[in-house]
This record gives structure tokens, C-alpha cells and sequence, in this order.
DNA sequence: AACTTTGTACAGTTTTTACTGTACGTACTT
DNA sequence: AAGTACGTACAGTAAAAACTGTACAAAGTT
């Protein structure tokens, strides 16, 4: 696990292992939340471990895994602000490890992920509501057709409300007013 | 789509199903946050519009696809609460209409997935954190193995810290408090 | 009690996704 | 300029997930 043999007997280092083993499982495991592979959340999991920052070639020793995956994963790690390229003189290779601001990267899941999400959303649903309205202002429509186009507009105005609320929501988490309301400990 | 073709006439039939179908596509789109797959998001869209709660049989029709589909897919819906069974007295069929408080689908949302994440997480944390306490304590443990369990407890700490907050988020969540820094429109 | 209807378990198939190895462009070294 | 090391694009393969059809248990009807 990245760890120098040398220093220490071998007992000790199976314990450490062990240890780090069932932490980076279950923090893996629920990295699934996130939309992350499973092997991705452990490559995480790794590098929440190592005392330094590694390069691809050692992420795929200690995962047992390919180079190509290592940087597909990383890339899904740099993508939600999980994991941070790190400069290093002398060394050519690029490194990584993760951000250790784990309220940061909530915050900015959401303002990355669920914000588009929101907007595309949004947009749609405004468009809805214009076309919609434009039926029923004309004369074309049929009685039947305008019961239908209502119900369908109210659903759709309930819709746009709550994609607002959650807009500020975010908004609320990006500049850190989420924590007023509840605080980081110290 | 569910609609009686009786009382209108095809061209407005086509139009409220293109309109629909382009706010269904969106909806089931962005609901893969939820980690949903798309079809099952869709599916979500097809009773967001349905006039009347629907029947397994109807939403297959309506999907084309199969009724074991439609009743995965209704299940998944319902763990999230997502959709709501629906009694109908004279029908020996199960009913199923969408959760039209979308706030309460969000909250519940968090209240149920991220809550168990966070929850297994903090029991694995712990226990790491007694485990390393306990090897700080003996006698047996060398200076560097030392130094590799101090700084992991470390990071541990700092990880439980997060969660913490995390499961008071959800709480605040789960009792409402979040509409006090957040508030719904009227 | 025999017959229907309904929902889902299960096995098999198709589709999608994850992963690997090779091949290559870029950039640094000599 | 030739040589080397690095990261990733791409194509192929392995693994996983979605989807279907059949079969059957449960519950209702005749």
C-alpha cells in the first residue's frame, strides 16, 4: 500500500493495512452516491491514504490495475473536484492527491452536477410553459384540448417552483450560507 | 400517451405529446442523480403527466417495454418515494401515481440513501479510530508505524468531523429546518 | 374446487459499461 | 536531432446491468 517496508516489521504493516483496507472499502463503497465506479471510489480511498502525492504509475501498482484506468479515474476525480493535480519540480510525471476539504467537495458537487442539472431542467420547463401558454391564448384549441394543457401547465409551474427553490439552494452551499444554518465544527 | 383520442383531434393530440415528451426526456434525464437509470427515469415522467394513477399493464403499453420492467422500475421509484401506491376500490390492480411534492422527494431522498452512507461510514470511522488508539497505546508499536498511525488518525478525524456535519445536514433536511435558510416560494 | 387475473422471481439475452493493451502525440533529455 | 518517458485515444474484451419471456404463487371470481 505505498508504504516503506523498511522501517518496520512486517506485522505492522499488516495491521496498518488492514486498517486503511476496511476504511477505503466503505468509503468507496459509498462514493457510489456521487455517480463513481466502485473501483474509482477506492482509487480515492488510496490516494486519501498515501503521505504524498503519486503518480499514475503508482496508483496502478497498488490498485493491481491498468494505467489507462488509473487515468480515466483520476480524470472522473479531477472532473468532481475530489482529487487536486499537484505541481512537483524535477518531477515530469504528474501528480495527484485529494482534497482534503471534504466540506469543499460537497459544496461543489453540488454546485458542479446538480446545477446543470437544474438549469437544462429549467430551461425546458420554461419553454413548456410558453408553448403551452401560446396554445391556450388561441382560438384553435378545442375545450378538451385546453383542459388537458392546463393540468399539464399547473404540473409544470409546480415543477419550475421547486427546480427555483433548489437552485437556491445551491446557491446557499456554493457560498457557504449552508453553514450557517448548520455549522463545521471547530 | 395515455390520452383519449375521442375528443380531439390528432394534430393537438401530437402537440401535447411533443411537448410532453421533450419535458419527460429532460426530467428522466437529470433524474440519473438519483442514480436511476434513464428508462426507469422516464417512466417517472410518464406518470408525472398521467391524469389518473397508473396500472402496470398501462405503463408498459405506454413504454413499450415489458411488465416485469415496469415493475422493477415502479419499485425502484417507490424506495425513493418517488411514487406512491394507490388504492382504488373495484380494481384489483396495483395503482401508482407520482409524488407530486417534489421537496419532500428530495429531502427523503437524503434522508434515505445519504443518511445510510453516512451512517455505515462513521461505524467503519470509529472503530478505525479505536483500533489505531489502541496501537498508539502499546508498548509494542515501533516509532515509525507510530508516525504512519498518527497521521492516519488524522485524517480520520477530519473524515468523521465531515460526516458529522453531513448527518446534521440530512437533519436539517428531514425536519424542515432547511426552508428556514432556504425558503420554498408560497 | 376449478378458473382468472395480477405481480414478481428467475433464467436467458441484449445492451452498456468498465477495463486492458497497443499505439501514438507531446515534451523533456541527451 | 535522436532518444526516452509520459499521458491518453482508441479498439477490443471482459464484466455488469438492463431488459424480456416464462413460470408460478397469491388472491379474486365463478
Amino acid at each position: 500500500m505505498g508504504l516503506d517496508h523498511g522501517q518496520w516489521n512486517e506485522q505492522e504493516h499488516e495491521i496498518v493495512h488492514r486498517i486503511r483496507k476496511r476504511v477505503i472499502e466503505v468509503v468507496g463503497r459509498n462514493m457510489e452516491l456521487y455517480g463513481v465506479t466502485l473501483s474509482t471510489g477506492h482509487l480515492y480511498g488510496l490516494l486519501f491514504f498515501a503521505d504524498k502525492p503519486m503518480t499514475l504509475d503508482e496508483m496502478g501498482r497498488e490498485m493491481q490495475m491498468s494505467k489507462t484506468s488509473m487515468s480515466t479515474g483520476v480524470r472522473t476525480l479531477l472532473d468532481l473536484k475530489m482529487v487536486n493535480k499537484v505541481w512537483e519540480k524535477g518531477s515530469r510525471k504528474d501528480l495527484y492527491e485529494v482534497e482534503y476539504d471534504w466540506y469543499q467537495t460537497f459544496t461543489d458537487y453540488f454546485a458542479n452536477e446538480w446545477r446543470s442539472a437544474v438549469e437544462s431542467n429549467l430551461q425546458v420547463l420554461r419553454r413548456a410553459v410558453k408553448e403551452i401558454e401560446r396554445l391556450l391564448g388561441s382560438e384553435d384549441t378545442s375545450e378538451f384540448a385546453r383542459g388537458v394543457l392546463e393540468r399539464d401547465l399547473e404540473k409544470i409551474r409546480q415543477a419550475e417552483k421547486y427546480y427555483r427553490w433548489l437552485d437556491r439552494l445551491i446557491d446557499a452551499m456554493e457560498d457557504g450560507e449552508i453553514f450557517d444554518l448548520v455549522p463545521r465544527e471547530p
